[in-house]
DNA sequence: GACAACATTGTTAGCGTTAACATACGAGGC
DNA sequence: GCCTCGTATGTTAACGCTAACAATGTTGTC
């Protein structure tokens, strides 16, 4: 079944053997139209009998379209960060684009351009960045060069397509259930102050608790480790033993908020009996810890469809050379609620 | 700063720019010696003014070589994969390839060969193959044509080269370790039953209590979910109620181990008061639970390096020509037990 | 039966790069 | 001064594919 020679075989041996030209080969792959029906089964067997595969390389050198996208990410381990890479994924294949990936190690600009400069070599005709952190986002702002851009979660006024879960929401949701259930106030527990994420939960916890007419106590800052978590929830019980009135804790994410249970149960303090938590991600753990934990559900797969339709937008005016007319999008993912075990009404 | 026209410029704009032939201009690029100082000089700055980059389709099209490596894998929302592909990605970036990345929605041979089709489309000069399961490793081993492929948790006599943590023996340690505190036997919760993992997870598990003369009991099927872990858990507290001695479980994954925790804790029985509790993976969470997990820790940071490591080689062997002497590698990353709170002697 | 319209195929010319060969020039040995 | 050698550059020909055009047949219309 091999071509003359051993080579992997190209089009003109499959043009020879099936006896026609090889741009009828390329007619036939290319699924063209006016081509006879026996002359196509006749190169199909030709290409079956070679194993012959299209030779991407030549077709992307000539249509300049080489079908890959970029995806541009800071740490895939992460819960979220690695449901969206699965979501772009998925949507991307379904599209029929290919995927190349890199990561950053740290978001320093130079790291950022490094990154970015890595993917344009490799003639990416786009790029999702999943871009958490600010600083991030405004190297990914001030990138030389037409490369078509979408950033997830990516905030506001940096002039890039964004796709975002809306967090801000979320997190008053999360607050508003606690006030709602007789919490005289909420404790914050922020992630990496770095990250935008962050940013935008802390702001949802402080305008709920504004608009309730509730005291603001003074947020803590963590880095999203259940670590940090645990260490930020002894401080608070070092707080509440103090007086403070720390009834109710809205913790930045999920792990955290494990940490925090951990601390609050060493301190023996009962969840929600004398303190209610309520988490951010809903990782799949969290409905079976004890108490199984209330927190906001974020529809991954959703975000990476919508960022990788913005992308195609993207691309797709890029190609006709029309301006966005609606200027840079904007898309929002809505966030959800889950009530669990771990909220619930104050101690007396 | 555009070339003539505004297209994107290309190796003879350049070259025009800087008044030498375009062939100059490639030497220069690809740091050949033979060029004079002051030229290579002048060609930097006409790169520099236009913005140039080298195409690398028309590059990949001439050298045969795409510099770009497939990964292959089934869910890399799950803690091992995604922490594999991160380390895959990393040492692929350093090596200076770049990375396709490719999910699988089922593992049909149907469904691997249409991935790794997608992949070879791409021209990728090996591929990784996120493998945990053992229909895929089987329909990767049957894959016609020469791509260098290597199988990360691939299990053994697929004939492909395969990284692997030492499952069996991270087993064995826990198993050990709960029989050392005194525990008559251990209980076995395994993980999904298509996994390889899973498969010598429990077969470190039998062998270690066959090799102290323990009793073997019957294990249960889960399917690595919280889920899955609380229903098994509550099954063996209902043959615990029946009479059975349930005194240590040994769990396929630390996601079913915080199922496991939640069942024993509804139950009324304490960790490890009553019963003792070993995972697997070592999850951030694991140190932060209530109590702390017991685990084995796997470095998949390693696994991702030293199949890289594998796979070039197999790809360098591949263009010289060589067929592997040493026959398909296989190279096996120890795993370690951390022993936490959630692991004591028996009761009395 | 002539002409138009269409369906089917073949021929040619790139896409942007690197490899191989050709050329030009200066330095050194006899 | 002639030849050799090494360095620095230019010229030409691929790589494997698709797009554009050209060249056939094949039908239908009047």
């Amino acid at each position: 079944m091999n071509p003359p020679g051993g080579r992997t075989p190209v089009m003109a041996d499959v043009a020879r053997l099936a006896g026609v030209s090889h741009q009828t080969v390329s007619r036939v792959i290319n699924g063209h139209p006016n081509v006879r029906q026996e002359t196509v089964l006749r190169v199909q067997r030709a290409i079956d009998e070679l194993g012959y595969h299209r030779n991407s390389t030549a077709r992307a050198l000539v249509t300049r379209r080489t079908n890959v996208l970029g995806v541009l990410a800071f740490d895939t381990t992460l819960f979220g960060p690695a449901q969206t890479l699965a979501g772009i994924e998925r949507a991307a294949r379904e599209a029929g684009y290919f995927l190349s990936m890199v990561s950053l190690d740290d978001v320093s600009p130079a790291g950022v351009v490094a990154a970015a400069d890595f993917l344009i070599q490799q003639s990416v005709e786009g790029c999702i960045a999943i871009a958490p952190q600010r600083g991030l986002v405004d190297a990914l702002a001030s990138l030389p060069g037409p490369l078509p851009l979408v950033a997830v979660e990516g905030g506001e006024g940096s002039g890039l397509p964004v796709v975002c879960v809306d967090q801000v929401q979320g997190a008053e949701e999360a607050v508003r259930h606690l006030l709602a259930l007789g919490h005289h106030t909420v404790h914050h527990i922020e992630g990496d102050p770095l990250w935008l994420e962050s940013e935008a939960r802390a702001f949802g916890w402080r305008r709920a608790l504004e608009e309730a007419g509730a005291p603001v106590p003074e947020p803590l800052q963590g880095d999203w480790s259940p670590r940090s978590g645990y260490d930020l929830g002894r401080a608070l019980v070092g707080r509440r033993a103090a007086g403070e009135r720390v009834t109710a804790i809205f913790v930045g994410n999920d792990q955290m908020a494990i940490g925090v249970l951990r601390a609050l149960h060493e301190a023996g303090l009962g969840v929600p009996g004398d303190v209610s938590v309520v988490g951010f991600d809903d990782i799949p753990e969290a409905e079976y810890l004890t108490p199984s934990l209330s927190t906001v559900y974020q529809d991954f797969a959703q975000v990476g469809r919508e960022s990788l339709a913005l992308l195609l937008g993207e691309i797709g005016a890029g190609r006709t050379g029309s301006a966005d007319p609606a200027g840079a999008g904007r898309r929002v993912v809505p966030a959800e609620l889950r009530q669990r075990g771990s909220s619930g009404p104050p101690p007396p």
